[in-house]
DNA sequence: GATGAATGAGATTTCATTCAT
DNA sequence: TATGAATGAAATCTCATTCAT
């Protein structure tokens, strides 16, 4: 029954973490106070910072403690005897599956830290470009044994799958909720049938062959 | 001589507006004070505030200033007579060398627009899905005339092609500098031929017909 | 009928630093607040800031103004074609007249910087210093022309002549004020009396020689 | 081999007054927190409020107790049977070798109590001015027997003794540290010099008479 | 149009003190 | 005794905005 950190009810840390993600997704992390956290979680204003530093180093942790459970979620994929396609199909739904498990937790972690490098997301950068380089690896495995093209650098495929995904879950975040599982559903699939397949209408150049 | 608004010798507003640019891309729209801006435009404090209602309404001109021109440049060229894959092409041209044109201003209008957007000017928004229905219209159409396959919507496949092109930018602005002409080249290529060709080994796709 | 700022009524730099005085000198500079300042001043908070970096940068302003004075009244002093003890003596009484003056200024230059050289006053050292060096010069001159005796050496003299001078005011700050004119006077001449004269009964120090 | 207050082995009291010393004397009373004490002291931090009111109770505490014994010092001294300069010249030094021993503890009295007499600790005024008295007496004293001059009251006689002595101690914390034990010595000698001797070359003014 | 002094609400942060264990 | 999490008042400082000239 005890709580990871102290041996009592509740851990208040976490507390304020999860406040935080309701708040930060709600004002926006400039907008909000540090005060409005502290109301969130029902604690005293001075606790917050009794555990952390700054309302910045809450963001951080907050992004870490995600983008960190991400990162080796792709490289477990990674691991998997797949076709690169149903990689990539795993990991676009593990993100989006995320989103709809915690839709203000990748909010903040999408509009104020990957979103936001400029200020203080700089920081970041490394953990975020680690991501990048893990679906590359993937990319680059998948052009050596000769189950994708070699027309673009698997730097940049990466980067074509990654954007795909982020302009999906930000229209989410802006315009719409995604209703229904389905449409979840579906988006994976498009991500991977752009990335993957193309939009060209194959015969076509297949034909030029 | 004479300039847009007065009959002296600097448009004082339009010096306020690049000034912005200048200190958003530096220092980020929430960072920065309005006197950085009067400052960089070696201009009283004060009027800033004779030609703008607030530090947002700066920000609000400069995005929709150069968004308007992005949204017709891009019915121009889809009033062109080109295969669609080359309307892709010319419009991510077109924002790829905007960027090379003017870093600092499409670095304030990608990174601190998105954010903003999250506290203030859902404005934006509108404009934002203006481009990509645009987008969107084209695909249809390549779709209807059978140069593109209808596997994904055109509003999906508009995504994925602006998430393509900016996540390139952002990797301009947050990593490094496009250093030669020949990157630039290199980027627009990637981005029509990963979202129109795929990453797919195409005689596989095409046999699965 | 202009002030030495601006054109118009009233230096509000002055005002608050004129305020600053009587707020230090009343609550102490820990205690008090710049808003106490602001309200001495009948000035709005953030104008204190206007003028001033921080709480600091006001009461390093007020030192300082007051200790150059004093610096290049010593100097003056020291040129005039006058006895040493004399010298001294006018000093001191510039000093004592100095707190007659303003008792205020005087008791937030001696409790607050005087005496606390140790937070910010570090800064402060070389110009206190400086007027030690000042008064060292003048003892020095005295005992090269044989009219003091050598057994000290000029700093220390100085020291122990300041010395007494800080005890003087420092006892009219915490203790009493001097009420009358001519307290102030005996207290000048107590200072010179006992640094020059010595407190020896003279001729039985002369014998031992 | 217990210890003054409890069985154990360290009285935690003593450890607390003995790093608030090491701690104010680093950082000064007003910029050091109660958590440096408790941390310097390596004790929990509700301790310090376990055997003090407040942190102003830690410093006052500090005061008396070094306070008293300089009190009983001078009381002792006075007692003996010693020429009047001689017992000065005990005086003055027992406070600089105390300087010698703890100059953490004596930078404390000094700087940090004349600061707080301002804010709170009016009450250490009184006991400062018991030690102005028992010098002033030891003087009256002198006078009454005729080895010290009339000229000037003993009270301000020992204003000025006192002056020169704290002087050459907040030379010592703010300057420099004395480097040997003969700078101490010689300072020791300067004070009863100065104050006892004078600065007038002697002989003249006896033979003037 | 142009200036920059003046305003003051509000944000972050600190830290002495309390208190349950 | 001893601990250190929890509290929250209060302080400093920032800066968008207004306004008199």
């Amino acid at each position: 029954m005890a709580t990871a950190r102290t041996g009592s009810g509740v851990d208040k840390r976490r507390v304020i973490l999860d406040a935080a993600v309701v708040v930060f997704a709600r004002r926006g992390f400039h907008a909000c106070r540090v005060s409005d956290i502290a109301d969130e979680a029902q604690v005293a204003y001075g606790l917050v910072y009794h555990y952390f530093r700054s309302k910045e180093e809450v963001l951080d942790t907050l992004f870490l403690e995600r983008w960190n459970v991400l990162l080796e979620v792709i490289s477990e994929i990674d691991g998997r005897d797949l076709p690169p396609r149903e990689k990539l199909y795993a990991i676009g739904g593990f993100i989006m599956d995320s989103y709809r498990h915690d839709p203000d937790l990748m909010k903040v972690i999408i509009v104020e830290v990957t979103r936001a490098a400029n200020t203080f997301g700089r920081t970041h950068l490394g953990k975020i470009r680690e991501a990048y380089a893990l679906i590359a690896e993937i990319v680059a495995k998948a052009q050596a044994e000769g189950s994708f093209k070699r027309k673009v650098t698997p730097q940049f495929a990466a980067l074509a799958f990654y954007g795909a995904i982020e302009q999906v879950l930000t229209g989410w975040i802006f315009d719409q909720q995604p209703r229904a599982e389905a449409e979840v559903e579906q988006a994976k699939q498009f991500v991977v049938e752009t990335i993957c397949g193309g939009l060209d209408a194959a015969p076509a150049s297949a034909a030029t062959v």
